[in-house]
DNA sequence: GGGTCTTATTGAACACCGTTCAATATATCT
DNA sequence: AGATATATTGAACGGTGTTCAATAAGACCC
């Protein structure tokens, strides 16, 4: 047995986190299983469900840390007021990027359902809105005299199109080969979109 | 014991794609097991094994049914060849009521991963490839001395952006709410990526 | 009609899964 | 040292996909 108060719960939990992170790398989401986390940190299965609620409750706070990795990087892209729509094109390749440096941890993010059909809570919605923020405010140079709801349907439009080809070559479901095509494609949607956003 | 050959191979084929298929409208991809199915049509469990190599193969022939549901769908619509924007405004259109109809059933051609890593069949790839096909001849009268590549690229990144938004929508990632708001966000990447493609 | 053969169908068995909670082992307090 | 509190356990439950020896039903022949 291990020993007790060998953790804290704040040090139980993130352990839990790591190795759960650690299997979706490595083998994907359908390989994650409680007994495998649970052995993983030394423990038996019943810890884990004195730090998470359930399995779905431990995917849905790894999903969370993955949506920040994503922002963390494309915070890190520097919003050059001069050049927007270089600005959303850097965007965008970043988010390609990110997917496919850990294509299990960021197809988790969109493979999950939870289990008992209850929506996402309010905390994780945000960190999505926040996505679509960073989009807006990326098309707030290119916006000339347009309404709020129409940049905040662009910003959706445009970003929702770049996940679909992200999630379409994840799920090599576009026919083509490589990150450099999906690239390309992304590339594609942007400029194609944002030079008809403007142009008028 | 059901009597031996009260139904031929076929038919029992059929009997498991329909009862499977309405397990997954009902329920979802979640609620669907073999031994559901199996109690369904009457027979038991291992009968399931006689007609399908496992689960992962009634699932991609589901889902196979479902591409296929999906491209009459799509073949309904007239291709205008002087309105190419209009008609594919509606392909557009038509993708995104057809997964909203029947979201369970969309969303398990993409929440399916074969549970060993072995790619999806030759004959499934041609089905999405056909989808593909649609649009790049939908987008055929716009294009004014563009290579070949450069359509199929269009193609692509378009499908693939109503896909993000329609894949968003479904999942409930989007912060909007009801099809018409969808549908919103289809016609402005449709048109905006149109006007810009369009427009040198 | 009775016996034999063939084979369609079965369902118990196996190794997994998420989840629970009474039992246990350890640390702390008196 | 003994009592108390509680962190951790792990067997148990009802599910899952999959297999394959056993069984039962139709077909065929004498």
């Amino acid at each position: 047995m291990a020993r007790r108060s060998d953790h804290s719960r704040e040090e139980l939990r993130e352990m839990v986190l790591t190795a759960a992170e650690k299997i979706v790398v490595e083998q994907g989401y359908e390989g994650l299983s409680a007994r495998k986390v649970a052995t993983a940190i030394g423990y038996t299965v019943g810890t884990l469900y004195l730090v998470f609620e359930n399995l779905d409750d431990l995917i849905l706070n790894i999903n969370a840390r993955t949506l920040d990795r994503l922002h963390a990087r494309l915070s890190e892209i520097q919003a050059s007021t001069d050049d927007a729509s270089n600005y959303l094109m850097q965007l965008g390749q970043a988010y390609i990027l990110f997917a496919d440096d850990d294509p299990h941890r960021w197809a988790m993010v969109f493979e999950h359902r939870s289990s008992d059909g209850q929506a996402v809570p309010e905390w994780y919605r945000e960190k999505i809105m926040r996505m679509f923020a960073m989009v807006e405010d990326g098309l707030e140079p290119l916006v000339k005299g347009r309404s709020r709801r129409e940049v905040t349907q662009a910003a959706r439009a445009l970003w929702g199109g770049v996940h679909g080809i992200c999630i379409l070559a994840l799920t090599d479901n576009l026919g083509i080969a490589g990150v450099d095509s999906v690239q390309g494609l992304t590339q594609s949607l942007i400029s194609n979109y944002l030079k008809g956003f403007t142009s008028d």
